[in-house]
Parts: structure tokens; C-alpha cells; sequence
DNA sequence: TGGATATGTCAATCATGCTGACCAAACCCC
DNA sequence: GGGGTTTGGTCAGCATGATTGACATATCCA
């Protein structure tokens, strides 16, 4: 089952006098990719480890951030943020209106509509797990100072598409 | 079913003349969350698109990309930077030795490690998605200007915990 | 009235993680 | 040399969260 020498592949061609610059944005790149794995990745830990004490899920964290970040919101608008399809979302929705973490009320306009919103209880946990969260980017943001973080925001909008910019400007003018 | 009100929860206490500076930075919390959720969906989507066309996923695409960065790791090591059981890994590594996009040598001086490479095929699929993912980050960074990038760093770097950022210098000082 | 829309749900499947148990080979120390 | 430890592989079973396809219901709107 083993092989003899690994046979690694060849670096792309470049000509000579831009190879080291080409390379240094190779390295950037490659920085790049590394630091939003583990980045994410320290940002989600926290929440992970409250919700899997109560059977959820980072699905559940998604959605109790997204309803108390606009209450009233409809389910196809939530879909549309959440990017999933409906059936992936009622097996997590159903069981925490059940649960009474979220609560539905027929749109006034459309009657059709199943309007979310927290409840008390929702928003209680939703609080907690924001906590756990606020304070990992709270000691991120203090470590690098307010011009990294104006940075760091640029550069986050920069990575996601027109829609998902559009969307985060929805929830931030809607900011109560 | 559905309920009458939301009855949506209330807002934490805070005195007088603090309420609208904690206000303020509640928001700038809530909308890293933001970023960071529609901006690691942003990073990941174009791998992703490449990678179901071949049968794969983005554990697959983690393993060409760490072991295409440290040529050699034990399959150890894999795991500690995977953050993931032997069993998980192995699920995902041994089809893609055998469809020989990865290879295995027998470490020189400890004969049970088994050295992770990739072979030319994986080399080129790396290449593939890190240009996918490339495009993605040169735009948000060339939007975004220098300083900006620099203030990411910083911020990403203060998201991870500290083995995570031991790995990254790790990865970084390995640059050949 | 009838088609389009919003939501819910059933059933099957897939990807990726987990635990527990166990095995084999190689290493290392006494 | 023998025995315990380490490295890696593998089997079985399970959970989560995603998918598709098909279908039902209620409501809206032309």
C-alpha cells in the first residue's frame, strides 16, 4: 500500500524577476485561507459547546440569530438568508416552536405568512450564546485596535457576494 | 398553532447615559457576526462548486489544502490540525489515496508514521480550488486596499485560540 | 374560479462528524 | 528480550444537517 517517493508537483512557471513577487501573493493567499479556517472556527467554538449541553445544533444558533436579528421575519425570507431549503429548515424550526424557543403569528397583510419572532425563552438563550461569542471578538477587536477592525469589516464585505452585502445592510438599517 | 403576539423579550438593563455607548457596541458585535457568517459562506461557495462535481466535499478540500502545505505531516499531526477523530479523517483520506490523489510513505526514522503527500493529480485539484478561492480573496483585498488586509489579520488571528495561532506560524514559518 | 404563492410534511439519501472496540506494527525502555 | 506505549487502520452504529422529489393546504390575486 505505500509508495516510494511522495512525487510532488511542480511549481507553476512564472519568469524570472516576477517569480518573488508572484510568489509573496501566493503566500498572502495561502495566509488567507489559513486564518479563516481557524479564524471561524474560534468564533463558532463557544456556541458549539453551550448548545450541544441542550441537543442543538449550530443550525438552532443560526436560527435564533437571525429571528431575534429581525423579528416578524417571514420563513421564505429566513431560507433566503439561511440558504437552505425548506425541509433542511422545518426539522430544526418545527422542534424549537414546540419548544417554545420560537413563536409564529399569521402576517396581517398575508395571511399566508408565518411570521417568527423569540421568545422569551428564545431570546434568553440566543443572549447567552451571543455572550459567549461577544467575547471572543470582543478580545480580538481590543487586541488589534479600532483601524484593524474597520479593516477587517472592508475586507469581510469583500468576501461575500452582492446579495449576502445587500442583506447585511438590511440588517443593519433595521437596527431597532 | 400559531400564537397571537411575539411578545418579544426585553432589553437588558443598563443606566442612564451608558445605554447608548453599550448600545453601539451590542451593534458592532452583532454585525461581526454578520460578516463573519456571509463572509466565510462567500469564501467557501466557489470550492464548494468545484468539489461536488467531482464527489467531494469540504473535508476533502481541507485535506489537499494542509497537506499540500506541509508536505510530509503525519497523519497525526493532520488531526490535530483537522480537529477531528481518526475514524472521521480516514473516511475521507483512504479514497483519495486510492483514487491517488494522495500518497503515503513510511517515515524514515519512526517506521508506523505514515507521511502525507500529494501526488501530482491532488497537486493540480489543489491548484484548481486554491485559484477558485484566490479570486475571491484578491478582489476583497484589492477592494479593501493594504491596510485594511492587515487589520483582518489581526482580527482573524485574535479569533482563534492559541494552539491555532502556533499552527498558523507553524504553517507560515514552513514556507519553502 | 383558477392559477400562483407560502408553508408544511413525508420519504429517501448523502456528507460529515461522533463513540466504542479492537487490531497490527513499530518503538522504546527496563 | 519482553512488555507497555504509540501510530495508524478499521468495523459497527449513531447523530446532525444538508439534499431532492412529491404532495397537501391555505391563501392571494387576476
Amino acid at each position: 500500500m505505500l509508495t516510494k517517493p511522495p512525487g510532488m508537483a511542480a511549481m507553476p512557471e512564472a519568469p524570472r524577476g516576477t517569480r518573488d513577487l508572484l510568489f509573496l501573493r501566493e503566500a498572502e493567499i495561502r495566509l488567507a485561507q489559513d486564518l479563516l479556517f481557524f479564524g471561524y472556527r474560534g468564533f463558532t467554538a463557544p456556541p458549539d459547546q453551550i448548545l450541544e449541553t441542550l441537543d442543538m445544533g449550530r443550525a438552532h444558533h443560526r436560527v435564533l440569530h437571525f429571528v431575534g436579528r429581525r423579528p416578524g421575519i417571514t420563513v421564505g425570507d429566513l431560507l433566503g438568508i439561511l440558504g437552505i431549503t425548506k425541509q433542511s429548515l422545518g426539522r430544526v424550526l418545527q422542534p424549537m416552536i414546540a419548544d417554545d424557543y420560537v413563536t409564529q403569528t399569521a402576517g396581517r397583510s398575508d395571511k399566508r405568512q408565518r411570521l417568527l419572532s423569540l421568545t422569551e425563552k428564545g431570546a434568553a438563550l440566543e443572549r447567552q450564546l451571543y455572550d459567549s461569542q461577544r467575547e471572543v471578538i470582543m478580545r480580538a477587536y481590543r487586541e488589534a485596535g479600532p483601524q484593524a477592525v474597520e479593516g477587517f469589516r472592508r475586507v469581510m464585505r469583500g468576501l461575500m457576494g452582492e446579495a449576502a452585502r445587500e442583506e447585511i445592510d438590511r440588517l443593519e438599517a433595521r437596527r431597532p
